[in-house]
DNA sequence: CCGAGGGTCGACATCGATGTCATAATTGCG
DNA sequence: CGCAATTATGACATCGATGTCGACCCTCGG
């Protein structure tokens, strides 16, 4: 798989856009007397500024930041950030975080979908490479990323989100998915559940990962092995988890208590338990705009936060912060919205 | 309000990273060799060829994209989107549509948010024109674009989503409000409803306005005007829509039927209508992904399709396309799930 | 009246790549 | 075998801006 590097284009009937060369002559004074009066640099006659401004404005003149950036060193005030499809509002929510971050820096947000596909992102990591962006945000598929180890070393520094990364030391951001996990757990533990269902997307993914094993840890903690015939795991979208549920309710003994996650199970899991007439409790991983509306007791946490830590981190790296990698983890909390406190029957 | 022209930086106890000369050093050719020998040219000898990668791979070379832009033309593979907040999923939809068309033509994203903000619009589009993107695509907050007017013809395409530019003569892609309105008003009357309730957004915005009128041409075509002392506009958040909704239904008589005119809006209606015993109708401007576990009727469209679209414009006129400004617009269709069916009483 | 110092301004090199054109080495063909 | 065509390579200009440095003019103090 490649990224295209250059796109496409022919067009170019459109008039050229001017250079600074073609705003001197028009004022009159030579290239770089033109360039220090557009940029306010001291030493400009009142009257030789105006009439520079005067020839850029009539000339409908713009600086090319292309070539202020390639003199000023070749690196641009981007912050590449690669990650899964917008339309998932966990990724939507640190997309969101990271602009917001940013902005305030005075550095801009490039995004690219990476499809969930190893290779894509791998050739998209390039090709931002390429682009100079100043840091690179990643909220990786890959399984491993020892070949960006090099690029460490070369100055662009990495953070990433949500999963770490594999076979190279970056700064990162994740949930704090076990603690999480447990608590949902404890959560229906509490209220007496011993046959909970636990519905995972795919295991190979480490958040994945800590969510099922945050809520083994608690299971044995409380000796309950009841559970266990109800584990569901590599469930990947929403409509696999809509059947997984259904099938879930129809064993006997059915589940008295289901966890989902994170927010495409949970809402496959509310397709299924719609019209149910008695629903097992219902706790699920990220919280989601209407669960209040609905009821739906959640693990929340702050996915607009863990951007804006990353890409904090990012800015502290661009800044010249160099140091051992930091990790940060964001906290979680239960929300009781009435789906998880459904007793048991 | 300004948008800063380049981030701050200091850093750099870091190895620069290497040059095409210095791989050209290294392999022992010169400078135009190891170009020829990167971007695979004929007339190349197989060894040097070699030699070059060899050296590269050594020095961990990657090109320098911005030198290359600027050579090229002084024009990147950018293509910029100013819209609002991602954590809207409506925004977030349009930006998904958007990446995945662009990146088939090897362009890439760079989003900004406005804030919904004109004077921040107006610097985020400068800062974009700087960075010399190969197209704007615009969810315009700002009430005049006629700024923009010398852009054009400097060639620079602009695309307006969702709201028509003003004082611009530009591509432009949005939803058929009027209809989607005209729609579910008659859907609520067809049903016998003649006190419906409109809750809308701010009236400046056009989209609303649309929304607005369609929904008014349709009670004056059933000479109904029932409906009006329940109209209320400038509602903006999700707070103050389910206030709005709160007080409507105090009011005596009450609607018997709600038209919330955006996904926000209806967030907030069904907050409000969580535990009435016998809620009125409702019908929601944009889908959501939970509207059918919960049941709400709407007005659906996609918005995935309005970015594509958009993206696909702004592709033609990079590749040369030029003529007079087109318009799409993305149809609506009514999702029937319950809400929208509730007779009156 | 002269030299120092500061204010204006311009010529030229430079960032890192690619395009053009020239040159040397090789091959091809009659 | 000799001359044209082809291949392989490099020198140099170039994209559009900014940094360096020096030239010039003016004012001011001694």
């Amino acid at each position: 798989m490649s990224v295209a590097r250059s796109a496409e284009g022919t067009a170019d009937a459109s008039p050229r856009r001017p250079t600074l060369t073609q705003v001197a002559a028009l004022a009159g004074v030579s290239l770089k007397t033109a360039s220090r009066a557009l940029n306010s640099e001291p030493n400009v006659a009142e009257s030789t500024g105006r009439r520079v401004r005067d020839a850029a404005d009539h000339l409908g003149y713009r600086l090319n930041g292309i070539a202020r950036e390639l003199r000023r060193g070749g690196t641009s005030a981007l912050v590449g950030l690669i990650s899964g499809d917008l339309t998932n509002p966990f990724y939507s929510a640190v997309a969101s975080g990271i602009e917001r971050e940013l902005r305030q820096h005075g550095l801009q947000l490039v995004t690219a979908n990476n499809d969930e596909d190893a290779e894509l992102e791998h050739a998209l990591i390039d090709a931002f490479l390429e682009r100079r962006v100043r840091a690179l945000l990643v909220v990786p598929s890959a399984e491993r990323h020892a070949y960006l180890a090099i690029e460490g070393s070369h100055g662009v520094p990495f953070v990433f989100l949500d999963r770490p990364p594999v076979g190279v030391d970056a700064d990162v951001v994740v949930i704090d998915n076990a603690g999480g996990a447990r608590a949902a757990a404890e959560h229906l533990l509490t209220r007496g559940h011993r046959r909970i269902a636990l519905v995972a997307d795919l295991a190979r993914m480490v958040p994945q990962r800590g969510r099922i094993e945050g809520f083994q840890q608690a299971m044995r903690a409380a000796g309950n092995d009841e559970w266990e015939p109800f584990l569901r795991t590599d469930v990947h979208d929403v409509r696999r988890a809509e059947q997984t549920v259904r099938e879930l309710l129809e064993l006997d003994p059915a589940p008295t208590a289901l966890f989902t996650t994170n927010n495409r199970l949970t809402t496959g899991a509310l397709r299924a338990l719609k019209e149910h007439p008695d629903p097992p409790a219902l706790i699920g991983f990220d919280d989601f705009d209407l669960a209040e509306v609905i009821g739906t007791t959640v693990v929340a946490h702050d996915a607009v936060a863990m951007g804006r830590e990353a890409a904090r981190l990012a800015h502290e790296r661009i800044s010249g912060h160099s140091g051992p990698a930091r990790s940060i983890v964001i906290s979680t909390s239960i929300i009781a919205r009435g789906s998880g406190e459904r007793p048991p029957h």
